[in-house]
DNA sequence: AGTCGCTATATGCATAAGTGCATAACGCCA
DNA sequence: TGGCGTTATGCACTTATGCATATAGCGACT
């Protein structure tokens, strides 16, 4: 499930980060949120449906990502009933994890600036 | 020899971050880039010129931030030859000082954080 | 009055992104 | 073997986004 987001109604601050490798997006939000569901259902399609992807956009979104790391992060079979699916690499799952680290840290480092920020933009 | 293997390209992280008013993107950095220029000039078509912005462009970003505040951030006046122009009001420049603070801050954030998501991606 | 430089608005075009539907190839299992 | 659930791909269509161009309205100056 895509992670939480805390409800804007003030000032509110966000950030959105991701990874670039070789000038192309090798790594977003959605992705992330594309690869845990992955991790969960060992399916592309029922990936995308837990997300309300279109699984032309689960699919194209993954290949994208696959071809731009050394290693895929997830790798794929054919076939039905357990025979086929989708499940993420060693490497896959590192980046995974890392990525959330990261979202984390940064949001707390914003938790901690948006203070002064409002301080600053109060209009009275 | 060793196997060829796709040349590995760093993975850089990258980070945007916005303000939102209600729900509404609020502030941008292409809004500040767009506030700074003003700041400048004192006029919005000079402005986006400088910015290589379409005039229709600039305008619809600020018309958008300005509407998303209590205060404009900006006051226009219509008219040539000094008649008219953009100005940055007192909150315009508040929000512009803060929003670039912020971004530094952030930037600063990240760059503490890049190395542990290189080490935890490295494919080998 | 006329012109210049600005803000403000309308309209249409081009491109990108996303969706829906259809279909093929494949692997498991009853 | 037939059915089901996968991945994988093509194609037409819609939607969203951004940009360029043209036009209108206004104010100051000459």
């Amino acid at each position: 499930m895509p992670r939480p987001r805390r409800p804007s109604s003030p000032s509110m601050l966000r950030a959105k980060i991701w990874v670039e490798r070789g000038g192309l997006v090798a790594l977003t939000d959605a992705g992330a949120d594309l690869l845990e569901q992955i991790q969960v259902k060992g399916s592309l399609s029922e990936a995308a449906r837990s997300l309300h992807f279109s699984y032309r956009r689960a699919w194209m979104l993954l290949d994208a990502m696959n071809k731009r790391w050394d290693e895929p992060l997830v790798i794929t079979a054919i076939g039905g009933k357990r025979g086929g699916g989708a499940t993420l690499t060693e490497l896959g799952g590192r980046a995974l994890r890392s990525f959330r680290d990261l979202q984390i840290h940064i949001e707390a480092a914003i938790d901690q600036e948006v203070d002064g920020f409002r301080r600053a933009t109060r209009a009275g």
